[in-house]
DNA sequence: CAGTGGTCTAGACCACGGT
DNA sequence: CCGTGGTCTAGACCACTGT
């Protein structure tokens, strides 16, 4: 009679919700293994894709480790994972209510150092584009960039007006990577970087360093120093 | 006759990979609309929930953007994300090689300051346990940790010997939380700072503040500064 | 070997939101 | 309105891996 009832679907978001909700309640404590994903859909009175599709999410968070055969498990250890937004400079600076600027230090053509060209992965001595520049917010220092852009992944880089765009609004739009890796550290400020930044020498820097590729080429390195009270913040 | 030889079947991880390529080839430039779900699944043949499922992971990279009706852009500013990896501090050091050691400074109860309390959402003067311990990495001070638990969310913390157990290594295996935030900055080493972790006055901290909740009930804030020199590195 | 997660399929309905 | 992405289903085969 009431067969009609049961027609509403269960959405994955739903089973991810009471799968964490007896996580949470330690039902299943950390440590235990959860029943498989037949079983859940058959409890939940849903396809098995469908609980598929709850446990990816919640296991792409840290909280729950899946391997076949040995089940799933509420993370013992849960090295949690957080998305951090990079955004444009530009984007962040708007956001912020700051009109952005950009402005230019010193553009050279050259052999790379070879640190450098060793953390980009290319042979020593390969030729680089250096670029020093400032990010600039109601026109004050905001982020000063130390980049170094890979020509021969990017030969187009090398006819570009970089007085007008930057260089890193010109990568973004004509050149999508597919990888790379990202460092975040502070540093103390040098009697150089105090300069450009106009804060006091000795002032923590928040400092953000990547590196992007395309495939297996590296495309460019750049080392962002940001402003000091720079804060990154994201959800769990 | 050849009948047999498109039985292959097409995986999602292929389409990303050609759609990746695709994008980076300019065939769709960045603010380009790319065609529907349906005729992709048609070109690679292969069903449509495959080709969802490859464009969806691509969108969280925030390489694509999505929208009904609207279709599938290429995004014009791509504000890339990184997922960070936020391991458990003993797992960091042992990983590193090194012995992990943990040294509790101090442990009170009373009414949480202001500023914590607001942070962390919650009244003026609300009884907070306050903690202050050492991670250490070859007994040298690797992090310093200043902690605010909530101990109406967490009623257990009270009766733990904290100092056998790290206060994180228990709320992990005690109290799963379902939400927070992240914050990442510099900071300079004040003179306490400088002494509690062996370093010189001045120097660059980098730190990480985190709070958690369950549900909507504030857990803990923390607030972690690490050793001079330390770097947190994570792939694009 | 056998249990479990990972994935693909073909089809269906629906929510959102440009036009 | 109606095109597009978002999701669910029921079933199937496969890959990995612990026992």
């Amino acid at each position: 009679m009431q067969s009609d009832a049961d027609r509403a679907p269960i959405t994955w978001q739903a089973i991810r919700a009471e799968v964490l909700r007896r996580i949470q309640a330690r039902d299943w404590p950390p440590g235990a293994q959860i029943p498989n994903e037949a079983d859940l859909a058959r409890d939940f009175g849903c396809a098995r894709s469908t609980v598929s599709r709850a446990l990816r999410e919640i296991a792409a968070t840290g909280l729950l480790e899946r391997r076949r055969k040995a089940g799933t498990r509420v993370a013992l250890n849960p090295a949690r994972r957080a998305t951090l937004d990079i955004p444009v400079l530009r984007d962040e600076v708007a956001a912020r209510g700051g009109s952005y600027g950009y402005a230019l230090i010193a553009r050279s053509l050259g052999a790379g150092p070879p640190e450098i060209c060793a953390r980009m992965g290319l042979p020593p001595g390969a030729r680089l584009l250096h670029l020093r520049a400032l990010h600039l917010s109601d026109g004050a220092p905001y982020v000063f960039e130390d980049r170094w852009v890979n020509p021969d992944a990017a030969p187009g880089i090398l006819s570009v007006d970089l007085a007008q765009t930057s260089a890193n609004a010109w990568l973004v739009q004509n050149m999508p990577y597919t990888g790379g890796s990202l460092t975040l550290s502070a540093q103390s400020a040098g009697g150089e970087l105090a300069g450009l930044l106009n804060c006091a020498p000795g002032a923590a820097i928040f400092t953000m360093e990547r590196i992007t590729r395309v495939g297996d080429i590296p495309i460019t390195l750049v080392v962002q120093s940001h402003a000091p009270g720079h804060r990154v913040t994201t959800g769990l």
